[in-house]
DNA sequence: TTGAATGCAAAATGTTTGCACCCGG
DNA sequence: CCGGGTGCAAACATTTTGCATTCAA
C-alpha cells in the first residue's frame, strides 16, 4: 500500500523548500508527489494515471519534469528494474533491497541488512556511497531456479 | 578492452549448438558474437557500428534478434544500468560487480567476492539465486559523495 | 505584472513487428 | 527446394524538447 504523503507538517516542510530554491508550488507538483507517496511504486504512466483521477488535464510531460525536480529536491527516489520504466517511490518509504528475477520478472524485497557488509565493504575500498533503496539485484527467485 | 572470441575451438562449440537446436549459422550472428567478446561491455547500438566495419548492410533488428538468440543459448548477458541502453557482453568475461553513480553517471567494477556473503544469505533465506555478473549497485562515487 | 510552469505537439531514443526476399542446410 | 533469417519500413514505448499560453507570487 504504500505511505502517504500527510498533507500537513511535511506538506508544509517542502513547499517552503520548494519557494526557498525559487520554485513555484502548483497544484500538479503537489498532485504528483502525493500520487507517488501512495502508489509506493510507480511508472510515470502510473503516476499520470493516478494524478488524473484528480486533474483530468495533467500531462505526462508534465510529469516527467515534475518527477525530475521532486527527485533533485530529495522528495522523490527512483529505481529501474530491467525491463522498462522505471519506478519512482518517496525515500522516507521502507528502504529495501529489490530482487529481481531474470527469468518470470517478479519483484521481491529483501531487508536491507542483507547488503549491509557489502555497503560497509565499498564505503572502506573504494569510497563508493551505495544508495541502498536503489539496490538492485538480478538472479533467479526460488520457483525459478529450480533447475 | 574485454576478451575476444576465439575463432578456433570454442567457434566450433556454439555453432554445433546452434544447428542442434535447429537454428542456422549466420555470417550476422558470427560477427555479433565476436563483436560483443571485442567489445567487452556493448549497447545494441554500439554493437551495429562494430559489426558495420565487416559487414556494412546489417541492420539493427538484425542484432536485437541476434542478442535474443544468443542470450537465449547463454553465449552472451545484458545489464541494465539505470539510464539507456543495456549492455551486453559474453558472461566467460570476468565476473564484476557494477557500480552506478548516481550524480555523475560513471560505472566501475568491484571483484564479486565484495558479495559473497549477500549471496550466500539471500540463497539461504530466500532461495534467492543471484547472478553475480548482473549485479547492479547504485550509489555515489568517491568524487561525487564528498559532501 | 512577469517569468516559471504547463499543455500540446513534435522529435528523439530504444525496441519490436510484419512482410517480402534471400540463403543455409 | 524449403523454412529459417535478414533487411526494410513502419509501429511502439518511453522520454525529451520547443513554443505559445497560463498562472503563482
Amino acid at each position: 500500500m504504500g505511505r502517504s504523503v500527510p498533507g500537513g507538517a511535511l506538506g508544509a516542510e517542502w513547499q517552503a523548500q520548494l519557494r526557498a530554491r525559487g520554485y513555484r508550488l502548483t497544484p500538479q507538483r503537489q498532485l504528483v508527489l502525493e500520487a507517488v507517496g501512495e502508489l509506493g511504486h510507480a511508472t510515470p504512466e502510473e503516476i499520470v494515471t493516478a494524478v488524473r483521477r484528480t486533474a483530468s488535464g495533467i500531462n505526462i510531460s508534465t510529469v516527467y519534469r515534475t518527477l525530475e525536480l521532486l527527485e533533485e529536491l530529495g522528495l522523490v527516489d527512483h529505481t529501474h528494474f530491467g525491463h522498462g520504466a522505471p519506478m519512482y517511490s518517496v525515500p522516507t518509504d521502507d528502504k529495501h533491497v529489490h530482487l529481481v528475477c531474470r527469468d518470470c520478472g517478479g519483484i521481491e524485497e529483501a531487508p536491507p541488512s542483507v547488503v549491509d557488509p557489502v555497503v560497509r565493504e565499498l564505503a572502506a575500498t573504494l569510497g563508493f556511497t551505495v544508495d541502498v533503496g536503489h539496490f538492485a539485484v538480478f538472479g533467479l527467485c526460488r520457483a525459478c531456479g529450480q533447475s
